[in-house]
DNA sequence: TGACGTAGTATTAAAAAACATACTAATGCT
DNA sequence: AGCATTAGTATGTTTTTTAATACTACGTCA
């Protein structure tokens, strides 16, 4: 929770989801992950353009928002997966959503 | 359009809806704008904390991506009116979820 | 012994977003 | 004449975000 309750007024809710979300490349890792446990290199190979330094960084933020687990296994070279959790998996309406008028508004 | 169709790749539609309602204050201007038509004074002061000059930017690009209508009567003191248009309107159901799930679960 | 693969970290630089503050234009009102 | 009102613009600064580049650790395999 990045706002508390008592100064919150009427847009709250949505700037606060916003936050969560609205990250130049977390809605992008969230929909991937909707459909998949994703290791690390394969999700930088889905977003190219991404540096693996912000990417790190977005699966950080995520994971400290409890949308995303982040599973390392104690093998070498490592291998570490990404995969939403409960709560992370409670957003898969609304990112559908935005792909759908995304595809529709924006012809993608 | 941000991004040109052929260097799409799967989680484009998301990731561009977001560049358009992602902004630190979209989200809010836009779901303030769903139930009403508002002058620019009084979207300045449902939001505070927001700067005149960044309130302006914003509904700027908003305009420019055929979200909100701006509306000018040729008074004195001036008088401009910001609403959705019918582009702007699709996003309801967007926002009103991104409220909802802001309110579950971030406790607002 | 030394290169390979994976998932990072460290550091610095550049770009984008937001903020703070002051200023303007036009008219009505006193 | 001078002040108030509204929706801005202008300018400069700070903060945040993203990028670029180089480096590390560790076991495996040749």
């Amino acid at each position: 929770m990045r706002h508390s309750t008592y100064e919150c007024n009427k847009g709250c809710p949505v700037e606060a989801t916003l936050e969560i979300i609205g990250g130049k490349w977390k809605g992008v890792i969230l929909y991937h992950l909707l459909e998949n446990t994703y290791r690390f290199g394969e999700l930088r190979k889905m977003m190219p353009g991404i540096t693996q330094h912000t990417l790190t960084k977005q699966l950080r933020e995520l994971e400290g928002d409890n949308l995303v687990l982040r599973k390392i296994y104690a093998e070498v070279p490592p291998r570490v997966e990404y995969s939403l959790t409960e709560r992370g998996e409670s957003l898969r309406e609304i990112i559908l959503m935005m792909r759908d008028w995304g595809r529709v508004h924006l012809g993608l």
